[in-house]
DNA sequence: GCCGATTTGTCCGTATGTATC
DNA sequence: CGATACATACGGACAAATCGG
């Protein structure tokens, strides 16, 4: 069962981006919109209220909703909400391979609590993965789950997905990451395990992620190549 | 006027902040809220989502909503939603500086368009400046400007705010900005500039920002210091 | 400058569904 | 099973901004 708010948002979403509504243009109105979703107009304006949080339309107070996406050219390797490494090297059309380097346990010290949100004292699974894009060795991928929501890891899955296999086989959901995105000099591990050719340092994402009971399972540092990495967000000015 | 969503909003994010409903715990419900401010619940539900976006709640199905907010230490520069240089600073309660490099007319050419989505052919004034954080040299700012929307800078308004200009003295109002990060080679320009000391890359944001028209009329990239930079979001799986 | 039509913005009260306990 | 709490949606009311006559 889908909501009506979702499948209006993105039915706008794709006449957005194959040009039906094209920069700078307005949709149409919401009454419009309400006739012929045959819905109410508060559940339009959560579809439209949608796309300009997503940076794809901006609403003008007495006169109509305007396009403001420019269809972009492909980037190198862009992330946005969340989604799975797989995920997002399908959308950018790109071949992807992982390896897994290693799988191992560990119990929270203080100085890693603090780092990484986790509890002093639990178990956690500690995960080590190249990700490589199009042959070029491009991400180095530490994880660490714990091990209570996230059990019997194995290489088979950590090398296919390990998001699947939360979401699928151990049916939990997740719903909110907070992610910090820096720049730092590259480490001993960065330039034997990623093909920095030339660069001496990593683009760093650092993961804290929950699942839907509120509870933080998830801890990632990605260490990327400079080259594939592009991280775009959109701020308002005005909450919506 | 102020919304009341918003009052709702601001008074639970401060008691959030201040350790008043502390990590894993609930807030009131939707209709004690409801009570208490004497509003709808969709009022209510408004504030709540927008915590939720902000990564600081997780409404969880039939149980309530927890907050998933951890104080955190202080960081170098954080990078939030739209706010000024000046803004920023204040909130990290550290000393900043704005030193003018240029400020200079052009015509937009056809590579340049495409690069930064402004119109082929019109008037841009480029302005140069540096940040200095605390003493250090911290941040190369490029800006281009449609000259038509923000007319007259002067060395004095870019030395101060040229935010506070265009809000204040012209009345445009800036609603949506969109930016992109990458980690790139640190140019000439970049060493001669900031203070690299040892370093010889730079962390680099890229901007477009709308007014409430709907009309991109300022491009920036920010060149900073990677000791300097940090930058943060939050990401949901399901839309609110 | 005024008025009325249109369009977005905020809010309410209610109904129904779903998940938790 | 019933009480509670969040989730989606409706329909209506009024405010504020825009635009054309």
């Amino acid at each position: 069962m889908k909501a009506i708010f979702d499948r209006i948002y993105n039915d706008l979403l794709e006449q957005i981006e194959t040009g039906k509504y094209p920069y700078q243009s307005f949709l149409p109105s919401e009454s419009e919109l309400a006739k012929d979703y045959t819905c109410s107009h508060n559940t339009v304006r959560r579809a439209i209220r949608l796309l300009a949080q997503g940076g794809y339309v901006q609403p003008i107070n007495g006169k109509g909703v305007r396009v403001i996406w420019l269809p972009v050219e492909r980037e190198a390797f862009k992330i946005g909400g969340i989604e799975t490494f797989k995920e997002a090297a399908r959308r950018s059309s790109l071949h992807a391979i992982t390896k897994v380097l290693s799988i191992e346990h560990a119990s929270v010290t203080e100085s890693f609590a603090c780092e990484s949100g986790f509890p002093v004292g639990s178990d956690v699974t500690h995960v080590e993965r190249m990700r490589y894009i199009d042959g070029h060795a491009a991400i180095l991928d530490r994880n660490w789950y714990l091990t209570e929501l996230v059990p019997n890891l194995t290489p088979a899955i950590a090398e296919d997905s390990i998001y699947a296999y939360i979401e699928g086989t151990l049916g939990m959901r997740v719903t909110t990451s907070r992610r910090t995105f820096t720049a730092e000099k590259a480490l001993k591990a960065d330039r034997e395990a990623i093909d920095l050719d030339g660069y001496d340092f990593v683009a760093v994402v650092t993961n804290h992620t929950f699942n839907d009971d509120g509870i933080m399972f998830e801890y990632t540092q990605s260490r990327h190549h400079p080259k594939h990495f592009s991280f775009t967000t959109v701020a308002l000015r005005d909450q919506l």
